[in-house]
DNA sequence: GTTGTGACTTTTT
DNA sequence: GAAAAAGCCACAA
């Protein structure tokens, strides 16, 4: 890995690297950045890109299997975003974490269907 | 160089 | 289960 490289910058290779109906926590992003407890800025970095970026921020959601983006404007976009996804959200606005958790070792590129 | 802030996480009440 | 506090680090002013 380059150590050259920014937060920022391998938060974001990571993010692009999420597959569809698949999600990963702020403190995953940060751990694999290189910083176990950078999780808020793992955050702030997607803020800054969202909207005038191409990488599936929506797939990145809290420890909580929640979203975090409705303090910031977006509203529940996201949680349809993931949904038309297949993302499965309950009544608390959670998903089921431990089974759409994605790590970049796996890299796997079996659809989330295939996981029930 | 200092201060304030936040799309977080974990522990404790 | 919900609410509060502390810890944490990059970025903007």
């Amino acid at each position: 890995m380059d150590v050259d490289a920014s937060f920022r910058e391998r938060v974001l290779a990571l993010v692009a690297r999420i597959p569809a109906g698949r999600v990963m926590t702020y403190g995953q992003l940060a751990l694999l950045a290189g910083h176990p407890s950078a999780a808020r800025q793992a955050g702030y970095v997607l803020n800054s890109l969202a909207g005038g970026s191409d990488l599936p921020w929506q797939r990145v959601i809290n420890a909580q299997g929640k979203v975090s983006t409705h303090k910031v404007g977006f509203g529940d976009l996201q949680e349809k975003l993931l949904r038309a996804e297949g993302v499965q959200f309950d009544a608390a606005g959670r998903c089921d974490l431990p089974r759409l958790l994605w790590w970049p070792e796996e890299e796997t590129d079996a659809p989330p269907e295939r996981l029930l």
